[in-house]
Formats: C-alpha cells, structure tokens, sequence
DNA sequence: GACCTGCTGCGGTGTG
C-alpha cells in the first residue's frame, strides 16, 4: 500500500477510513457494496485495490514484464531474453479492470479520473472508454485487444458478449466496478447488469464485484442483488455520512391569496429572483421539462440583466448544448440554471452555492441528491431552498424536512424476472459464441433476477427465442436461434446484425429533432407536439422563441420567430407519485394539526388553510378515512383521499369505478393526484357507507385489477416496450430511423395476434404484471387498500369544495375542456370565500391570543 | 388573480 499511501501524501490528502477497509477486503479477495454521498472518494477507493495490487505484483517480478508473467500464462523462455522492444510491447497490461457506468458522460469523465493515479505512478496500465461515443475504428480494434481497464455502459457491455472472441480476452479479467449501482437497481438496465455479470462470474469465478452506491433505502438489498444469487459475505462498507442538508423554504407573504391546485408557482418569482440575487450560483430544479423553458422564461422577464447569466439543461435539449452549459457552470459562469432532473447526478462540476426545488421533490432520496449538488467543500453544509407552486406543497416540504431529519430514504426494489431482458440476453449469448442449454441455464439462475426462474418459463423462452413461441412459428424471421449438435447459436448472419443494433432496454417515445436552417441541433420535441403545429407556428424550446418552418425526414426545422412568446411543448414525460415515505409524513403532520399541533415554518404557514379545511369539512388523519360529498352543476362528486400518491389512487380510481359499474352501469369520470381521488357522475349518485366498505374490500383485489387492466389500454401500451427489448419489433438501420408509431402500430399487432392465437404467451403476462406493479404500485395500493377496509369512514357532505377536493375540481374541469371563462368564475368565488374566513380566522385568533394574555 | 404538467438514461452493420 506504501506507494499508493506515498500518492494520496504528494496531493495533501490523507485516505478515509473505508477507502483503507476496500483496499483490505479488496486484497483479501472479497467483494462489496461501497456506499457514500458524491465526492467523497468512492471512486479511488475501489480504484487503487487492483492498482494497489499490480504494484505489489510487480515487485516480485524482475524487471522486464513481460506480457505472459502478467497473464499468469505459462512463463517461457520469452522472459530472460526479452528484447527491450518485445517489452516495450509487451508492457501494455492485459485486460484486468471493467467499469460500469450508467452514464456516458461519467463514463468520459471516470477515464480521466482514473488515469490520474496511474500517470502519476508510472504505471504501464491503458484505460479506454467502451461506449457508444468512441469511434467504429476503436471498437473494432477493442474487439481484438481490451485496455488494461475498460470503461463502459451496460449496453456496451452486452454489445461486447455478443462477439465470440471476447470470452478469451475477458479471461484475464480480474475485478468489476458498477457506478452509480442505486440508478441501475430496479431498471431493466440493472437487470441486464445483472446477466452480463452473471457471464463474467462464470468465466473467471475468482472475479471480485465492487458497487458504489448512493444512500438506499435498501442497501443490503442492493448489495445482494450485484452479487448474485447464492452469493454471500460480500462487503457493505459505509463511506462517509451526507453532510448536513439545510432545507428552508420560501413562503408566500400572504398564504389566502397562494393557490389551492397548480403547479408552475409564477407568484414567487419576485421572491424567488431575489434568492437567486443573493448567491453566488444557483441550481434551480423542477420538476417537468416544461417548467424549465417556463421558468427560464419568467426569470429573464424578471430580471432582462440576467439574460447571459441564466442557462437551463433538461433532457430534451441537444448534448452539445448540454454540455457546455455543464461546462460553463464548472467555471462557475452562471447565476443560476434552471433544470431537471438532467443535473441530477453524472458529470462533475464544481458545487454551486445554492440548490432550489420548485415543486414538490416527490422523495426524499431525490431531495438529497440534489440538496447535494451544493456545498462540496469538506465542512460545508448543503441548502436547498424550496418553492412550493401550490398551498399544499408546504405540507410536503414540512414532510420531506421531517424525512431528513430521519434519514427515512427510499428503497428500490430489483426487477423480478423480467423475460423481455432475458429474451435479449439469450440472442446475446448466442452470438458471442452460442451456448448449451443446461450451462447456460445455471448460469441465468445465478443472477438475481432469475433465482427462482422456472423450469417451465425457462422453456417457454427457449421456444419463443428458436421458433417465435405457438403464435409466430411459420414465420422464419423470429426463429432467431438453432440448435446444432447441442449448441444455440444464431440463426443468421443478418439476425444477428439487427440484434446489435437493438441491444438495450431503454426505450421512449417517438421524438423528432428540431434544427435550425443551418442544421445545427438544438434538441429532440416528441412527434405528438409538433403534430398539432403547422408551419409558421411558434414555440418556445431551448430558451428560445422559435417558428417552424417545415417537417422533413423526422426533423422539425426552425427559425428564431420574431414573435416575444410561443406555446410550450409538452413532453410526455414519467409521472412520479409522491413515495411511500412521504406520504406517510403527510398523514403525520395531518395528524398533528388535526390536534392543533403544527411544527415547523411550513406547517404554521399552512394553518389557515387546514383550518378552513376543518371547517368546511374535517381534516383527514390516519386512521380514519375522509369522504367528501359535494353537488354542482356538473353532477355529483364524491372525493375520497388516502394520501398515497398518485399511482396507487390511479389504481384504487380505476378500482372503484369498476367495482361501482358492476353496481349499476353508469358512467363516471375519474381524476387522481397524490393526495385522493374524485369520483364524478352526472347522474345523481348516492353512496352510503355499506357501499363504500364494497369499494374498499380487499377480496378479489388482484382479480378486479387484472380485468381493469385487461379493459384499458394500459397493457398494451406497457407491451409496446416489452416488444422492443424482447427484438419483436427492431426500430432499423441508424439513418433509416422509422416513425415511432410504425414500431407501435407493429406491437400492436403482435398484442392482438398474441391475444388471440398465444394465450399462453409469458411476455403478455409480464406487461400485465409491469402494469400492476409499475405503473399501479400494486403492494403498496394492497396495504393503502388494507388501511381503507380497517379505518373508519367518515362521509362529510359539504356545500362548497374544501381545500382539498379543490384541486381535484380543477383536474377535473381541465380533463373535460371547460372554457376558461367558467374556470376563472370558480377560481374567483372560492378565492373570495377563501379570503373572507381567513380575515375571520385571523378575528378569532387575535381575539384568543389576548384571552390567554389576560388569563395570564 | 390564481388553470393549463409530468424525469433520466443507451445503442447501432459491413472486410476492402
């Protein structure tokens, strides 16, 4: 270890205590999870173990390595007489080191990372970068010969197991590094991690697995699963602790006047553009790409000096423009930029000042990961400012300060079987080489997600991948493999070209790139927008206001419009729920307040509002459960709010309608968001309790969700995805790109003839199951559901809508396209109510403050 | 005068 104790000593750094521990169990042989913020020197400690080890290596090796003493081959008579230039050739170092990255930019960035030491040490070791940024000429020549340490993506990885001739290289290999392992677990990416590892371990069982990892939730968990099925004493060494966050939040000066629903929070940009005056750099996160181009816009407005100080970063927007904002900002160039989640993690830049959430951060985790985006400086203390864009938001920051103080982190839970990924994996494996069943077979049961893979689901696959299962098997294309004298191998050399250029299971909607007449790229807009615009329409993108020009080849071509404004595309995007965690915390703070108890800044400015809920209504706590019973002109609504996030009432909403339908047939409108639900029919409809306890029961729960799911497109739609990892549908040549609705229009059709001639069909089945358990939350609806059945009800009829069916009234009125006009009405009449029993509030108050005085 | 949503990420053939 001297050399490498002497190298930290040269820089003024002294090692913390668990890079020591690593570099120890790493000697020793072992394998582990290493688990710390960013920045605090994951990436040296798994780093210098195998460094640390070729030095130690090369100390008891005369003087002139050769290539066949490093390999550990036999050694020949080559070493005695090895010419100077044979070393000079030989010294490169073979393949020893694999990284895995779930970024590309880090990927760049890690190259760099871990030259250093090396440089520094005069090591002979190369380090490469594998993904998909290097040109064709050096992967061709990787296929022939690997650096001594190779830095890659997931995807890469898998592209490398489908050449035959990497199984030798991969030989030598003697040491795994997963980055950012807490990003992976719990994708499909992960997953395919999961069977590339599997492979390696198999080809050299001594082979040691290092994961770095965020704080998790579930960190054994995750440690497990990197290692494998029957895997044991693998390490989890803690790194050092987050620093402390500091959250404080913006509150609105005159809470009666803040809106009830909403989600852009354009009142505080007054207050917010003064915060940003005040420090150095800002990071500014939202929540939705819109928001970006919407915020970005309100501030220039805000402040016309800040024009060149103001930048903003969100997926949708041209690398090369991303990453010299990033740039830019590691100068420390900006004021402020604005972004999503794009900044989250990844690439390095120096610490900003300060770190914004506007919006609800939906977890914890979330929150510290980007509370950790400012004050790197050892000793320095993390702040986030948070913005709500709605009065209930305060309940959530109170929520997620609550949450940190606890550290109650998020877990993310791993990937059970998913067949589409295992479908890929085998072609995969045929290619580099092909396989025999029984090996084969162990070797997948050795990677976490297919521990418990069955014999039968095994076989189903092997059929799906050699014949296109029961419904396909005249066609020839989807007999992807043959079996020959008791190998799978690829059918064709043409099959097995278009299955590289579909490895990876990332897959997104259809999007067009939006250029500038000169043809320079300023970012990707889905197809669905630019649909509904024609030419001569304007947009805002990028922080520009921009005029279309013409659609050609998948390209939407602009120009700077010289309008001042221009609509804002949508993305369809994810839609986070609130998690299980802090929604919880809600319920608490409920709880609290319900009693008169509020803690925290937030909570007391929240006051008013809770107490006009409680008088209008009841405020919800936790074991009882809050139904709302209001009657307009649009009919009769009946809220309900559980406060569990906006997936799980997604699915307690579809429930309910469906188990009411077969009630009575009826027609109902169903809106959610992650606090309850409404229920809305046009048509007198009355509930009483009893009819509540048969909407809340628990029995049958699986099957009635499985018909809602069957009724509804969410199947199909999940199967569009599950089609294209599984090699169903190939999107074709770079260039060639087709149209994403070809790819859907075509797994549509295999939905369908599935349906219809392959009942048995498992990819069917698991979209089912992806749809309950990703998109519906399935375990946590059954214990949201179980809480409904035991608690009480209580049924409030109300005369006007409380602050909490508010803005569910409001979803609704949007979902149905009301004018504005009758919106703005609304809006106005509650605010006024509002307004008045604030003022009475604030009577009351007054007037018990100085009764106590006096009392005193 | 408040409404208008919805994250991130990867990969790509062919042999003169």
């Amino acid at each position: 270890m001297k050399p490498i104790l002497d190298w930290y000593e040269q820089r003024g750094w002294k090692p913390f205590a668990f890079q020591r521990q690593v570099w120890r169990a790493y000697r020793a042989g072992r394998s582990g999870l290493v688990h710390a913020p960013t920045g605090f020197g994951k990436t040296l400690s798994v780093w210098l173990g195998p460094v640390a080890e070729w030095l130690r290596e090369a100390r008891k090796r005369p003087r002139a390595t050769s290539l066949s003493d490093v390999s550990g081959d036999p050694v020949g008579p080559r070493r005695s007489r090895a010419s100077s230039t044979a070393v000079a050739r030989d010294e490169a170092v073979p393949f020893r080191v694999l990284w895995i990255t779930p970024l590309r930019a880090l990927a760049t960035d890690t190259v760099q990372s871990l030259l250093a030491p090396v440089r520094d040490l005069q090591i002979p070791w190369t380090v490469e970068l594998r993904t998909g940024d290097v040109t064709a000429t050096v992967r061709r020549r990787q296929r022939d010969r690997l650096p001594t340490a190779l830095v890659t993506t997931p995807e890469s990885l898998s592209l490398l197991l489908s050449y035959p001739e990497m199984q030798t290289h991969f030989r030598t290999l003697r040491c795994v590094i997963v980055d950012e392992w807490h990003e992976l677990l719990g994708t499909k990416r992960g997953t395919q991690t999961e069977l590339g590892l599997a492979r390696l371990r198999k080809w050299n069982p001594e082979l040691r697995v290092w994961g770095l990892s965020a704080t998790l939730g579930n960190l054994r968990e995750a440690c497990d699963v990197l290692m494998g099925a029957g895997q044991r004493s693998a390490l989890l060494i803690a790194g050092p602790r987050q620093k402390k966050i500091q959250l404080s939040t913006l509150i609105p000066e005159d809470i009666s006047r803040f809106p009830w629903s909403g989600h852009l929070g354009r009142q505080l940009v007054k207050p917010l553009a003064e915060a940003i005056d005040a420090a150095r750099t800002t990071l500014l996160f939202t929540n939705t790409r819109s928001q970006v181009e919407l915020w970005y816009q309100a501030l220039i407005a805000e402040r016309p000096d800040w024009i060149d100080k103001i930048a903003l970063h969100h997926g949708s927007i041209g690398r090369e423009t991303r990453r010299e904002v990033e740039a830019r900002l590691d100068a420390g160039d900006w004021k402020c930029v604005v972004c999503t989640s794009s900044l989250d993690l990844g690439v390095d830049f120096a610490p900003v000042e300060q770190v914004v959430q506007l919006g609800s951060p939906k977890g914890i985790a979330r929150l510290m990961q980007r509370a950790g985006r400012s004050g790197h400086q050892p000793g320095a203390i993390s702040r986030i400012v948070c913005v709500p864009t709605h009065s209930l938001e305060l309940a959530e920051f109170a929520a997620a300060r609550e949450g940190l103080r606890r550290r109650t982190i998020e877990a993310r839970t791993p990937l059970e079987k998913p067949l589409d990924v295992l479908v890929q994996h085998l072609v995969t494996v045929a290619a580099g080489g092909g396989f025999e069943e029984r090996a084969l077979l162990a070797e997948i049961r050795s990677a976490w997600a297919f521990r418990d893979l069955g014999d039968h689901e095994w076989q189903w696959v092997l059929d799906f991948v050699t014949r296109g299962g029961s419904a396909l098997r005249a066609y020839p294309q989807y007999a992807r493999l043959t079996l020959e004298d008791g190998r799978y191998r690829v059918s064709s050399p043409q099959i097995e070209r278009a299955h590289r250029m579909n490895i990876g299971t990332i897959t997104s909607e259809g999007v067009m790139n939006v250029r500038m007449g000169n043809g320079h790229l300023l970012g990707t807009i889905e197809e669905s927008f630019i649909s509904r615009l024609t030419n001569g329409d304007c947009f805002t993108f990028a922080g520009r206001v921009l005029e279309l020009v013409r659609v050609r080849d998948m390209t939407a071509y602009v120009r700077p419009a010289r309008k001042q404004r221009g609509i804002v595309p949508r993305w369809n995007g994810g839609r986070f729920p609130l998690s299980t965690h802090l929604s919880e915390l809600m319920r608490a703070l409920l709880d609290a307040a319900r009693v008169g108890r509020y803690h925290g800044r937030e909570a007391r400015a929240l006051r008013p509002l809770i107490e006009l809920q409680a008088k209008w209504s009841r405020v919800p706590c936790s074991d009882e459960i809050l139904i709302e019973h209001t009657t307009t002109q649009e009919g009769d609504h009946w809220f309900v709010f559980p406060f569990e996030g906006r997936l799980v009432h997604e699915g307690l909403a579809a429930l309910f309608a469906h188990r009411l339908a077969r009630l009575r047939p009826m027609t109902i409108h169903v809106v959610v968001n992650d606090y309850g639900i409404e229920l809305l029919c046009s048509s007198p409809l009355e509930l009483r309790e009893a009819d509540w306890r048969t909407l809340f029961t628990e029995r049958r729960l699986t099957e009635d969700l499985l018909e809602c799911v069957n009724e509804t497109q969410m199947a199909r739609r999940q199967f569009r995805d599950i089609a294209r990892i599984a090699g169903l549908v190939v999107s074709g040549f770079p260039g060639e790109r087709r149209a994403a609705r070809h790819l859907q229009a075509s797994s549509e059709l295999f939905f369908d003839v599935f349906t219809d001639f392959d009942p048995g069909n498992l990819l069917m089945d698991q979209s089912r199951r992806e749809v309950l358990d990703r998109q519906l939350e399935f375990r946590r609806l059954a214990t949201a559901l179980e809480r409904l059945e035991r608690a009480r009800l209580v049924l409030v009829e109300t005369e006007r809508l409380s602050p909490l069916a508010f803005p569910l009234y409001a979803e609704q009125l949007r979902a149905q396209h009301v004018t504005s006009e009758k919106w703005g009405d609304r809006v106005r009449r509650m605010a006024e109510q509002l307004e008045r029993t604030a003022l009475q509030a604030k009577r009351v108050r007054r007037k018990g403050r100085s009764a106590t005085v006096a009392a005193d």
